[in-house]
DNA sequence: TATGAATGAGCCTTCATTCAT
DNA sequence: AATGAATGAAGGCTCATTCAT
């Protein structure tokens, strides 16, 4: 057979493959996996369809490549841990949603990973276990903080879940907000807003989570 | 155009129609429109491929149709007045829950609309008219009254949001849930214990915004 | 088996059968044999596409009645034998031209067995036998008279296939006609005139051909 | 999009493109374009029925291509203009005959033509400019040559229709002709005759014609 | 390194036809 | 006397994939 084509090597000149990637990104988030067509990434990309098979092997192989790159971006980091846990907290939900909906970011990583989970494919546990969980578990981690006292886990996930659903919120409602709030637009004030809002409607839930759980009237 | 069937009366004999109808539900939800196939729904419905024109006059009536029946499934009513409000925010999600995921209902018809979110049809717009808006401002209303005090617009809708997303997390994440805890099944202890935990977590984070608001410390 | 329809018996009710046969002479002539619907037709007609197996047995059929139907009428008759011939052709030729064009009529009797010309189906023998060839030889049994001398048969239908080749020609291109020259109507006074021109043209040329024949200079 | 493949450079292997278009047009003389099915052309020239995609589109763009290729052929040339009147009409009625039937032709070129005028689709309008009315134009000019004195539009328009008209007969009747005269074969000596007799009536119609006209007895 | 040419497989749709009632 | 219900067959079209160059 013929040499495949370097998959990650950095050479020199890889701009078709690069081109690739980013129209490819777009329009899986646009259309979903099945209704995109090679034909109209390689078009808009200025390539052949053969250079799907060139590059990528195939239609999957370009898919998966395509959400690890997305994958790549989507890891958050602790915030200072010198902080007060629930400055921490805040700034970890500010975070993440700046990441989720801010304006200009390439709005298609995060798209993606949510149509991911809406309709998965074979590539869904790879997604989980790189960023869903290790984010699942960062945030874990600051609730617990919050919290102060050990609390029990299924407690913790639930606080976990209903914070973290917060914040996908607004990515996954995206076009219920543009039909119903056509003028919503998330700048930089607006994100504050919302992430400062979520952080301190769940700070009170988790303290009389715990204080219920403590049998403190 | 000679009228087709009859699309909505109660004829003694409609086997074939509503079997396609209810076929037609869970495959559209577990594989989406594009990926769904016709010969997949009438082979397994136990027709012919022509029995879609016949009834639908195409695929995308067949899942108007189909998205159509799981509107009219979809939405809530109020919880009793005379109860107190903390009770009936939390009877309300609890019922909403339960027709989000709880075992035994079929699955499909939450599983479309989550569906329709992440990648909309020209079917979205009623599906929000319909079910989304209305459902909405039902919440709304008794975010209202937990909070017993006049709060902006902005505010109340934030934490309306809230809410709901806690509850649509269950179903939209589902297949993260099946992933990381396969053991994971929602009967009605699981659904009321989740509810019970939502609204506790929920009225908590009212009242603080609420006491955030009216400058008291 | 169940009884068939009466075929040609005139019963009393024969509504449906009447309006069928009217509405598919209309579109066979309008799309041709292959893109006309019998759901069209039944539509048109107010009845079940059923209706085509029950009356005609199946398309085909239809067709074929259809196509009888305008048989019937396009059989000329000979004008008065005691004009003279040339007076005779002329009338001849403006009743033909008439049957084709004028207006008043309805236009697809002919389109109908112009197209069969031209795509011939299994019809085409019994048209010709039927319509075709008697009205041929009519005409031709005028151009002998008019020729007034004995004419060999090859010359003979040479004339005659050139003077019914003028006349068709009015229908046989009327689509570039109504491109060409939108403004065209086919009133009597316009029929008129063609009629006069062709015979006119037609007998000068009969003479022409007859003197030649005979060796005159 | 991209450029499919070329559509006129005569790249040196083009091989299954031109079979494609050979094999169209006998299929769609053949059948008409509803009747022909692109798996019966794909058959015969041995491709796939993808192919009618990749080099056409779809089957109207096969279509439209083959007909603009029978354009190409249709178009008529003035004999040489030192010749007399009679004689230039008399070769111009000639090469049309030739054009039309004459054995060796390949048949499909003209009989597209015809099929096209009773059963007319969007191609028509660019039929009737590119060849019809250039064609009619000059036989036009050669009537009113032989008429030698100036004649009113409408005589002249009907004389020239006139002698079309018998000229596109022997094509647009054929299928008659095949039926009643099966032994009739259209070789050289068969269409200069039929040709000298157009011609020689035609000539004395145009004299009668303007001789009537002029008010000559 | 990259692509033009070509195709197999499969999908949606249409349509004439049938049959029980 | 007529039709509602249903379907087999086939058609056009799309699309991912391949392979020689």
């Amino acid at each position: 057979m013929t040499t495949p084509p370097p998959s990650k090597a950095s050479s020199p000149v890889r701009h078709s493959r690069e081109l690739l990637l980013a129209v490819a990104g777009e329009i899986f988030a646009e259309r979903g996996y099945e209704a995109a067509t090679i034909k109209e990434i390689t078009d808009r990309a200025g390539t052949n369809v053969a250079s799907i098979n060139y590059y990528f092997r195939d239609k999957l192989g370009l898919y998966t490549e395509v959400l690890r790159e997305s994958l790549a971006k989507g890891r958050l980091a602790l915030p200072p841990a010198n902080l007060p846990p629930e400055e921490r907290l805040t700034r970890y939900i500010h975070s993440f949603l700046t990441k989720l909906v801010a304006v200009g970011k390439p709005g298609w990583n995060a798209r993606l990973v949510i149509r991911e989970l809406s309709q998965p494919t074979a590539a869904l546990p790879q997604l989980i276990e790189e960023i869903i969980r290790p984010n699942f578990m960062l945030l874990r981690q600051l609730v617990s903080d919050v919290a102060g006292v050990p609390v029990d886990d299924e407690t913790l996930d639930l606080m976990t879940h209903g914070i973290h659903a917060q914040c996908v919120h607004w990515k996954a409602s995206r076009s219920v907000f543009e039909y119903l709030w056509p003028d919503l637009n998330f700048d930089e004030a607006k994100v504050r807003r919302i992430a400062g809002h979520i952080a301190a409607f769940s700070i009170a839930g988790i303290r009389a989570i715990v204080r219920k759980e403590e049998g403190v009237p």
